[in-house]
DNA sequence: TTGGGTGCAAATCTTTTGCAGGTGT
DNA sequence: ACACCTGCAAAAGATTTGCACCCAA
């Protein structure tokens, strides 16, 4: 496995993550970033992402239908998706894991995580109707 | 909202899903409706899965990393993704629909549904360990 | 007859990758 | 110096869309 070496990017990226309570995509960073390097290439933000996820240092939201969503924060908690408006929240709840490991039946397989996303209105889009 | 109209295309489609106990992507049921319409289009196997899932009929699975993949199978129940082989499987477990609503704190959105995955290695890759 | 459905191909969107040069250790 | 990292641009993969024609109702 490669060594880690430092780069100015990368740490801006992880900062600029941990920062932010919603859940840019690639793009939005990408865009943030250029703020403060006004060369950097989507490559590199793509490249970086991938690598922090790697490694555990930020979370990887796949595909709600569209771009990935990344979240800086690696602590389990589950995830709301707006259906009116795409956002991604944090929800808070009870801790699941040992709900989890319980409610599984006759399964042979090694299971070591789950991803647990609940779908519906946000709070806003209830009062816009 | 536009009427619906009858379609060869679209009832092979739904009753290959329906047959199929993994979960197809989108290239693989266009592979299989060749074997029947031999000049049907991507984008035609594209529409309608796409129409289907909005009408209920079938189940969209969105991004594990790669292609969308497609479950025929509508009742609730949870997905078993294996980190090794890609895999997805169908998984038994409790009723969790209880669980799910009881466990949430402090939303004042509206919940309406959830997807629950679990991620590990499947028998068959424990096995060639 | 009319509006949805289809095949085809081009376009779009997201993410990855090859390369040559730059930089941290 | 060596290996990792970067910017750039091209490539790749998945999905969508415009268009002219076809077919179910």
């Amino acid at each position: 496995m490669a060594t880690l070496k430092y780069s100015r990017q990368r740490e801006s990226i992880k900062e600029f993550l941990m920062t932010r309570k919603d859940h840019p995509t690639a793009d939005v960073v990408y865009e943030n970033m250029k703020k403060i390097y006004s060369n950097i290439s989507l490559g590199t933000v793509y490249r970086n992402l991938s690598l922090l996820s790697d490694i555990g240092e930020i979370q990887k939201l796949s595909s709600f239908g569209g771009a990935d969503h990344f979240d800086g924060c690696v602590t389990p908690h589950c995830h709301f998706i707006c259906t009116d408006c795409g956002q991604v929240l944090d929800l808070e709840t009870d801790d699941m894991n040992r709900l989890m490991e319980k409610s599984v039946k006759n399964f042979s397989g090694k299971i070591t995580g789950y991803d647990l996303r609940f779908f519906g209105l946000c709070p806003r889009c209830i009062t816009h109707r």
